[in-house]
DNA sequence: AAAACCATCCGGATTTATACGTAGGGGAAT
DNA sequence: ATTCCCCTACGTATAAATCCGGATGGTTTT
């Protein structure tokens, strides 16, 4: 068992209004009415945290965002990274069940959660989407389940590369946001066995690394096969 | 790494009406008009496969399920267990993303998707309620990331307990419905790792075995600080 | 009833995968 | 240029998986 050192976030409230930014934007199409605020975060700032209150719903415009769950001793699991265009914090509950972080300098939009009930109330389709999305991040904890529990190392660093590559629409060349100890804590590793899984898949043939974060994808069907 | 050995089950259609119990039952208080047909499935017999399309909601009456993804190799991880009263199987989406199996001999509800579906059109209510049962399970999933990517053998196991023994009233009295293996394949381990286990566990007073499923918990906030 | 069978469980020895600790290198930021 | 992270490399440590043998209990067969 291991442990990590906790980086110490600015503890400062979750909405700060000199970080407001005056451009807004509708949540969904078929709800024009609920418009968002954006906000800009540093790298590693707190966005929510675990147990916090819900108050409003997320939506990635740049950078990148994870959520995660950390022990006491500093154990910690990353449940997911959400990209540019994808919605997170969106518990039903009345407190978040994880907490999230920008990986990167990240811009967001926020939703307040007040309005998000009342459109579900009013309009059934928005109220689906909402439920849609629900089930879309329980179908991906259940998938990434298969991995931390039974997969090998190996095969959770191609599966990760796969995702990866399909949220970057299936170029097979794009750019990792986020670093080795985050993908360990994704993957349920260590930063040195996602290091030394890289370069074994290099070895491989199956990828290509520029520096430590530009990826290229250099044999997806062997990726895709190791995992599974 | 390990590879299980699948068990065949009988590949019949999920609804054999000769399974057909007369009795029937309204899915929530507020939806009167939804009814269940109860049908009676043996140990390990499939109720929905991973994959295929989604025509039911399934309600525990007695016994127990599990759901689960299983590898080409063998490999499975349950996702989760249900326990009488509780709902499974209610991925929005077009196909189910675990299959599903009688963990013992048990009865279940079905409820059809298109009475479901049609409720939840007019019963906002019901609609919320449906939501947020996906919500749950959805933080059910992540906390079991946590268990699986970050925590101990023994750690695991506590939690497990800890989780049984809540849905069965916290009265520190139980009889587990699974295998040693369901054990296993549900907290990422070897069914060994489980014996063993157990039995550090009891040495350490924390609990009491009586045959290999009749638990009896002697430290609870013993296992509650060790599950974390 | 006795025997045979089967599934399950337990314990020890061994192996293996992965975590851990330390050291060193390289790139970006100050 | 220097500092500071972050990443990589390698040797060691260890937790858990694997492999073995044997005990137990329930069910079916004779």
């Amino acid at each position: 068992m291991f442990v990590q050192p906790i980086e110490t976030t600015s503890n400062q409230p979750i909405v700060d209004w000199r970080d407001f930014a005056p451009c807004a934007a509708p949540l969904f199409a078929c709800a024009p009415e609920v418009v968002g605020t954006s906000f800009n975060y540093v790298r590693d700032e707190e966005i929510y945290g675990e147990r916090e209150d819900t108050q409003f719903i997320y939506k990635v415009i740049s950078g990148a965002v994870r959520t995660s769950k950390i022990m006491r001793d500093g154990r910690r699991q990353i449940g997911r990274f959400y990209l540019p265009g994808e919605f997170f914090g969106l518990e039903l509950g009345k407190q978040h069940n994880l907490s999230a972080e920008a990986v990167a300098d990240s811009k967001i939009f926020l939703f307040k959660r007040r309005q998000i009930e009342a459109m579900a109330q009013r309009n059934m389709e928005a109220a689906r989407e909402m439920w849609l999305m629900t089930a879309d991040h329980l179908r991906h904890a259940e998938d990434h389940l298969l991995l931390l529990g039974r997969k090998t190392a190996l095969e959770r660093l191609a599966a990760f590369l796969i995702e990866m590559d399909m949220s970057h629409g299936n170029c097979g060349l794009f750019e990792l946001p986020m670093s080795r100890r985050d993908i360990a804590d994704y993957l349920g590793l260590t930063l040195e066995t996602v290091s030394r899984g890289f370069s074994e898949l290099q070895k491989k043939q199956a990828l290509e690394l520029d520096g430590a974060r530009h990826v290229v994808l250099r044999n997806r069907a062997f990726l895709g096969a190791m995992g599974a």
